[in-house]
DNA sequence: CCGCCCGTTTTGAGCGGTCAAACGGCGGTC
DNA sequence: GACCGCCGTTTGACCGCTCAAAACGGGCGG
């Protein structure tokens, strides 16, 4: 079955139409230059053979790789939307002939090696740390790159989407207390200082602005249901324990979930429970998790299109939608469903 | 920052050592037919330039493309490990100087395309179906590949690796038994005939050789806790219910589980309850699931030695690990520690 | 009838490497 | 001293494509 001598050439096209090679080339590259019969003619040579330009020569002629490198992130915690992204990230490059090449390797020195290497054009960041070094590096290197997640404080080099965090917290707030919730809590993260900084920021102005108070709070150790159960004791050991919670993470919200339940208390009823991410584990729960959506799609649309528009560092923070379920019913308003319309 | 006109040529390296470029090609590919002092030289330029081959024109040149096709599966249901996989294979071919490179198209053609344009060398199968028609057509072409998954009935085109479903559902049910367990269920899938149909066999084959009756069989019309739930109902309706049940993942066990409680039985006590792919789901539930977990990183080292062999068409199954917690807390005894070692 | 212009096609060079053959200097053999 | 083989190095050609400049040929105005 296989074409013997594999694949055809430009050259065995151009002989097979009678023409030159830079005319079968043009054909391709630049028809309206070359007169429509032989445009013709040499179009058939091409089906004739199954002619497909050799990826590897082209990209050499044109000095790029037709590779967008991606780091795939060790798993550390079972984010379960990041698989969709890449997914979509994927088909977003594939619009324009790209493709995603994957590597592994985490320090800024494998960046400089397929950089060196030609490997590929450009870089998009997923698994962001704290002040990481690589946006600096690339920046300073004019490496075109985009990156998912803020993790600069202050001003981040180059372009970035992330989750607006604040908006949608805040919105939780609001639609908490429309379900008639006074005591809302948050259950954050310990150790990953910046990382949900936003969301404790709007889940605190959306108390303010409602005039709740904003000081239940606590930290889990790890991004683990147990971490977010024994977070919760500590919360429902106050005097006042609150009557409504919103964790960072759909494991944490298990975990609060949980810990609401072995305390005898009714979750969605005694106390709301809401989570992030939207993960399997958000139907899991029985009643389900109300959870947070982000907005993968537009993530991966976003970050081709910053990629590709290059105009210098700018940030767009996309909206999440909020999925209500039994652990916290809240009926979503007109500006709920406008804002995160785009699961 | 960034060297001025991109980075160093060998043709830059070779003026900078005062040999030929051929010389520096060989210092780099055949450094013994290099006399060590020039060699020495040569290495100097290599450093002081930064010097990394072109990966392109190498491979232009070697007529190879150093990428081997993945199509990234759209994540139908939330396959846990597959992102571990997929993370595993890319740090595996890297050993070799070889990247992942992504697609998504799903047809044959699209591979067809892929090969004319020899964007790839080698590709790796993974979201199998049934009789997949990827198989034959890739072997029929001459283009190495393998495949993460079993799909042909009988005689399957090329090498591929898969867990080894009947052993470990057979020792499922020997640990059960020890348990003291005798009406132990089996929680199929509708729809999918072929997957797991030797997990059904290994589960018959162990009730089989135990003189247990294998009649407890139930079928979930999709992969969620919700049709776990529902298979479950049917099964406690019979006369005389099962005191186990192993299901073919995690989600349809999360339902079994749940159906459990929901009639006032004690799971783990009352009835035992198995998954499968140790997802993160399976330390949600409360006390936890027995879970068999995959052996993803022999998965994808044995895929890439396949690959590389080449003998033919070989098929190898591999054991997985029964991870043992609070829904059947079975004892696992030196075989299953043996067989399967290699989480 | 000649020269010019324009649309179309071809030729040459180069992208950055590698392979294969040619080359030159050396010591050993007859 | 001529010849040989060997080692280390260089040169030429090529991988398959694109860009730029050159060549071609027909229509047209002078």
């Amino acid at each position: 079955m296989a074409r013997p001598g594999g694949p055809a050439t430009i050259r065995q096209v151009a002989l097979h139409a009678g023409v030159s090679r830079q005319t079968v080339s043009n054909v391709l590259n630049a028809p309206h230059r070359v007169d429509p019969v032989t445009r013709e003619r040499v179009g058939t040579a091409i089906e004739a053979l199954g002619y497909r330009p050799n990826r590897n020569a082209r990209n050499l002629a044109a000095r790029r790789a037709g590779l967008i490198g991606y780091r795939v992130p060790v798993q550390d915690t079972p984010n379960s939307f990041m698989d969709r992204f890449l997914h979509l990230l994927t088909a977003e490059f594939e619009r324009s002939g790209r493709h995603v090449m994957l590597f592994t390797g985490a320090g800024v020195d494998v960046y400089a090696d397929l950089v060196a290497q030609r490997a590929v054009d450009a870089f998009v960041l997923a698994d962001t740390v704290e002040h990481d070094p690589r946006h600096r590096w690339l920046a300073d290197h004019d490496v075109p790159f985009v990156s998912f997640g803020r993790t600069w404080s202050g001003c981040q080099p180059g372009p970035w989407v992330d989750l607006d965090g604040a908006a949608v917290c805040h919105r939780l707030v609001d639609r908490l207390h429309d379900l008639g919730r006074s005591r809302i809590a948050f259950v954050g993260r310990r150790g990953v200082p910046g990382r949900f900084l936003d969301r404790l920021r709007g889940w605190k102005a959306g108390c303010t602005a409602l005039d709740l108070p904003s000081d239940r709070l606590a930290f889990a150790e790890a991004d683990t249901v147990e971490a977010g159960g024994a977070a919760m004791r500590d919360l429902l050991d106050s005097e006042v324990p609150p009557d409504a919670v919103i964790a960072v993470s759909d494991p944490l919200a298990v975990g609060v979930h949980r810990e609401v339940r072995r305390q005898g208390l009714r979750p969605g009823t005694d106390v709301a429970v809401t989570g992030f991410d939207d993960s399997p584990m958000a139907s899991v729960v029985d009643g389900g998790l109300t959870s947070v959506r982000q907005p993968v799609e537009r993530f991966a649309r976003t970050a081709v299109d910053l990629l590709d528009s290059a105009n210098g560092d700018r940030g767009v923070l996309l909206p999440g939608r909020i999925v209500s379920r039994g652990s916290a019913p809240v009926r979503l308003t007109e500006q709920d469903v406008n804002e995160g319309e785009s699961g």
